[in-house]
DNA sequence: TGCGAAATAGACAGATCGGTCTGTCCTTGT
DNA sequence: ACAAGGACAGACCGATCTGTCTATTTCGCA
């Protein structure tokens, strides 16, 4: 069973205009992170990606279109680090599903861990005509596509009701430990895992 | 078995003040949960609500300040519902923990739903010292005290366990039923509640 | 009716915002 | 050296933002 592929890549345009682009991502992930989307302003995020406002306007057509390609970008590192990740496990018993709330519990411990850039997306830019919120909602059924190929892969009689149970524990996750700025309900949400794929008969060890 | 109380009421300025306070909250909840918190300016929930800009800054001290005093409101009309919701029940079996998925699923269905204003508060005001993530996360607290009450309640062996498994759960549920735009999570949210208050050994009758 | 309190309209202040534009500088390749 | 492309600094535009303030109007009550 292949792991599912990642979106499509992002257009780098062509010419010497990487390093620019990267350091515009690099620091628009790292502002809108912390502090939110319409909280900073691009000046900020210019200055501190070392770039010249036509060079952001060169690269993105607008403050949501540099967003949407920051969620974009994030999405695809997420998948593909998931998917080593996954690649790492054999998938019997359900260990792959685990093996992603393991992920999930590790990337929330992590120092760039400052709640969820596609929820928060999605909450400040809330129109469905909004770039942002669509590259939210496009990586999100992403990953629920993946449960369920997971879910269907450990032997789940309905893979995807599994699926949408993971999924549900994983955003629960990201909402909690970002609130309550501890990574317990990580643990807690693996716990519960394991718990549903014991109920479900997928004999994966309940840690 | 008490219900928890609410958090204490929101302090009515003396006078005949009232009627306008409420129409600012009124107009505040409706713009700020369709559209976000930043995106929206002062003077538009001023022109919604019918009321002075001078007539805001007399009930509440700032932006910041209109909007955490909305959060302990919703917060409080939340605990009142849930609070009449769980009296109507037994406590046996779980139910009252079943009732409040039951709330939820809709909660979401209604008209006024436009994801957790809770949590977008502190996904737009992440601060610590921010008026409006605190007021959010002194709610979730609120929520998960409930939820672990309810569970001593039921006979879970472990309540702050189950509370923490079931909370993640209900936060699940606000996030991709607001991404997802259909109530599809709660239902499944629910039917998951159900699953683990099994695997528990409280004798929900699984629906 | 008169008075005091509450509320108003709207100007103001200083700041920030996203995006547009010009002229200049820098880098790379031939 | 020259040309082309990329990038720059920063002025500019029109708009919006939160909060302050003045003068006036409205409301409620005795």
């Amino acid at each position: 069973m292949a792991v599912p592929s990642a979106p499509v890549p992002d257009e780098t345009p062509p010419g010497r205009s990487s390093p620019k682009r990267d350091a515009l991502l690099r620091a628009a992930r790292e502002l809108f992170s912390r502090q939110g989307y319409r909280a900073v302003g691009i000046d900020t995020v210019l200055a501190r990606a070392a770039v010249a406002k036509m060079t952001l306007y060169k690269h993105f057509g607008s403050k949501e279109e540099l967003i949407a390609a920051l969620l974009r970008q994030q999405g695809q590192e997420i998948a593909a680090a998931l998917g080593r990740r996954i690649a790492a496990v054999p998938p019997e018993g359900g260990q792959r599903l685990l093996a992603m709330f393991d992920w999930l519990a590790e990337a929330v411990r992590g120092p760039d861990f400052h709640g969820c850039l596609f929820i928060k997306a999605a909450s400040e830019y809330p129109d469905p005509g909004d770039l942002p919120r669509q590259a939210a909602v496009a990586f999100k059924d992403t990953c629920r596509v993946l449960l369920a190929d997971l879910s269907r892969e450990a032997g789940a009689t309905d893979p995807e009701r599994l699926a949408g149970a993971l999924q549900l524990l994983m955003e629960g996750t990201l909402v909690l430990t970002f609130l309550q700025r501890s990574p317990e309900a990580a643990d807690q949400a693996r716990r519960t895992a394991a718990t549903l794929l014991a109920a479900e008969g997928i004999l994966a060890d309940p840690a």
